[in-house]
DNA sequence: CATGAGGAACTTA
DNA sequence: TAAGTTCCTCATG
């Protein structure tokens, strides 16, 4: 686990005392690290919406809010002139984007921007900025923030990623390999193709995947036991396989695209 | 000893 | 009802 990638959406400062706080504390549970992330991603919600006198929600802004918010993110991110490819739209115009339709806005940030606002969008939650207790209304932040908004895509962005608006539909687990496989920056130390035209991957460690799509799916007695079965189910199906020849941990994505 | 196949009952969206 | 999840037995190297 490299739980550096989880601060991608923090501001340096926070950053800087989070790490200590962690240092000095490594017995801490992942459980524990996550509410401390949380938590100070809520902080600095809560300080840009005094700085820029915008709501917390989106859904609210005018076009001119909207603009406030990108110059916001824009500089705290150092993302260069993103503000410009969005003019004119309201907090619900661009809440009403999807994550495809962001990536055509700017292809190199329009995923982090899209995962930036969706933190915002979810923040229906019950908080208490000052203690530090998060609640989830909304699951789905939590899991940007495993998938870290740092990186690009490697590769291309799959069919079914595109049309089915997945982000809006329960995840299935091909799915999530795919999300996994198309990120060997992040994930290549757990899971990796061996032959990417075959659709041929590895599971390289087995316990991290499975922690990993146990946390997206709020499953915390996830193991490679129950992943490796509902893998298996997918054979009759026809969606993923044994390759030809069988070895241990390696598996076949039956229509590679 | 971790992996692999698959039955069966159960849960969750 | 689909898509897992949980638990299980038995097989393999």
């Amino acid at each position: 686990m490299e739980p550096f990638k989880w601060f991608a959406i923090l501001s340096w400062g926070t950053f800087i005392s989070l790490f200590i706080t962690l240092d000095q504390s490594e017995a801490d549970g992942l459980e524990q690290m996550q509410t401390m992330v949380l938590g100070e991603v809520l902080k600095d919600v809560d300080t840009a919406c005094k700085l820029l006198n915008i709501s917390p929600d989106p859904l609210g802004w005018s076009s001119l809010q909207v603009q406030k918010w990108l110059l916001w993110t824009e500089h705290m991110y150092c993302l260069p002139r993103v503000s410009m490819l969005f003019q004119g739209l309201s907090g619900q115009d661009l809440c009403s984007l999807s994550e495809a339709q962001f990536r055509q806005h700017s292809a190199q940030f329009g995923d982090m921007l899209y995962a930036h606002l969706d933190v915002w969008r979810s923040g229906t939650w019950k908080n208490d900025v000052t203690t530090n207790q998060v609640y989830f209304s909304n699951l789905k932040m939590f899991n940007d923030l495993l998938f870290p908004y740092s990186c690009v895509y490697e590769g291309p962005v799959f069919f079914a990623d595109v049309v089915c608006g997945y982000h809006n539909q329960p995840i299935h687990l091909w799915q999530f390999l795919r999300e996994l496989l198309l990120r060997p920056h992040n994930y290549s130390h757990c899971i990796r193709w061996l032959n990417k035209e075959m659709g041929i991957f590895k599971i390289e460690d087995s316990a991290h995947v499975a922690r990993l799509w146990g946390m997206r799916k709020n499953r915390p007695a996830m193991n490679y036991d129950k992943l490796s079965r509902s893998i298996r189910q997918y054979y009759k199906k026809g969606i993923i396989r044994k390759p030809e020849e069988s070895r241990r941990l390696v598996y076949q994505f039956m229509h590679p695209i």
